[in-house]
DNA sequence: TCTGGGGTCCTAGGACCC
DNA sequence: TCTGGGGTCCTAGGACCC
């Protein structure tokens, strides 16, 4: 058997577990720049606001009724890693899938008592983190999604629900449920089903499986398995380094300024070569794009971007930013103001790998240096707080700044700010 | 004024090879 | 009029996830 964990609301919950006050209100957290709503307590949802909701296009009500804060990733990161911490006191075998869920394997533990496991399991988390967690216990990854889709909503199930590969209780429950709300089948796909007159996850889960490879995709095929109970999905090794790193965000407001767009690439490309050396990897490639705000009609619209292949690979935040600064220099456009930039690091390997290669000595020493500059970068940053070291000239009251007016303090991680709540 | 950021996998089609 | 057949590799774009 495998059981999600499935954290309720978790930005939210992250919050209120260090703000009672919110207990009971209808609580929002935003995106970055305080764009959309990206999560909802069970209150906001209740007053009709949508997952993505722009936040400038909430009905002034709402917004005067509703508490809405800025996301706080260091929070929520770090309430994370406890949840997870507490899930491995449960079973060796967790795979942390995003921030808020898990997957733990049970084989090898009795059938039976599963239920009575995962109680015990929601209780602690509660009881440790004041995170509310579901629980869905299944054969399959995708039955177990369905199994805790089914804990959230459903009282009865008191968070956990169990769901066998056969049996009535199984078979009541996918047809009950659109395709559209199984992992893995969103709207285009569900379009196509329904020409096909397959509209609820029981009747996928009845079509052949050959056609349905041949007809969509072998991945839509692994779902139709696993609806049955034969596991067809294996995630990817957690630990596997990144394929590609990528480093974005929206501009504070509308910028077209070239040392606007400079300072961002530049700050998107030393945080991707951080990144990218957290991971142990080096990049043979790095991306620029940019683009204006495809919401704003009449405004001239240009998107673009270029690929800057290196020399050789690097994990160099020098040479990372200097392709940048290239790729950005080939793509800006005079007179359109940008919305958004980013970086991307491509084509990514193991760093190891070619230190073994016949590089000239001198480089072979330059590399050495590079590495133990870049060692000493990170450690700072790490140690002293993002930003205490920084490639290029410093540039105060940046134009673009992020919104992030309702940040809430970060409790777990920086003592300051803990101090202020407390004094404050 | 104001609409997120970061990933993955798969497929189709072109280039190229023999 | 008729212009092979099969393989590999790479890339762009689609679809999906949270």
């Amino acid at each position: 058997m495998i059981a999600l964990v499935d954290c309720n609301n978790f930005y939210v919950s992250c919050e209120r577990a260090f703000a009672p006050r919110l207990e009971g209100r209808p609580v929002g957290v935003l995106s970055n720049n305080d764009g959309c709503v990206v999560a909802r307590s069970n209150e906001l949802k209740a007053l009709g606001v949508a997952m993505g909701a722009p936040l400038h296009l909430l009905p002034p009500a709402i917004r005067r009724q509703a508490v809405l804060l800025s996301s706080n990733y260091a929070l929520y990161g770090d309430m994370s890693r406890r949840v997870n911490r507490i899930l491995e006191e449960f079973s060796p075998d967790v795979e942390a899938y995003s921030i808020d869920e898990s997957f733990i394997g049970f084989s090898g533990f009795a059938t039976e008592g599963l239920e009575a496991h995962a109680q015990r399991l929601r209780e602690t988390v509660r009881r440790d983190t004041g995170i509310p967690v579901c629980v869905g216990l299944a054969p399959t990854r995708v039955l177990a999604k369905v199994a805790n889709h089914a804990a959230k909503k459903q009282a009865a199930f008191e968070g956990v629900c169990r769901l066998d590969a056969d049996g009535p209780a199984t078979r009541a429950l996918l047809e009950g449920l659109p395709v559209t709300e199984l992992w893995g089948v969103a709207r285009r796909t569900a379009e196509r089903l329904a020409l096909m007159e397959i509209h609820t996850a029981w009747q996928l889960r009845e079509a052949d499986p050959k056609q349905v490879r041949r007809r969509f995709s072998v991945v839509l095929e692994r779902i139709v398995w696993e609806l049955r109970g034969r596991p067809a999905i294996v995630l990817d090794d957690l630990e596997a380094p990144r394929q590609r790193i990528m480093v974005s965000r929206s501009f504070g407001r509308l910028t077209g300024a070239f040392a606007d767009l400079q300072e961002a690439v530049r700050q998107h490309a030393a945080r991707g070569a951080e990144k990218l050396r957290g991971q142990g990897s080096q990049a043979r490639a790095v991306m620029v794009f940019l683009r204006t705000n495809p919401h704003q009609v009449g405004e001239r619209q240009y998107r673009n971007s270029a690929v800057v292949p290196l020399p050789a690979p690097s994990d160099d935040s020098r040479e990372l930013l200097a392709a940048a600064a290239r790729g950005l220099a080939a793509i800006f456009l005079e007179g359109v103001r940008y919305q958004k930039c980013g970086v991307m690091l491509l084509d990514l390997v193991e760093a190891e790998r070619h230190q073994l290669s016949l590089l000239a000595p001198r480089r072979e020493a330059e590399r050495g240096r590079s590495q133990r500059l870049m060692a000493a970068v990170d450690r700072l940053n790490r140690e002293m707080g993002r930003d205490t070291v920084r490639f290029g000239l410093p540039r105060t009251g940046t134009a673009w700044a992020l919104r992030c007016e309702r940040r809430t303090p970060r409790y777990t991680t920086r003592w300051d700010e803990l101090m202020r709540v407390r004094t404050g």
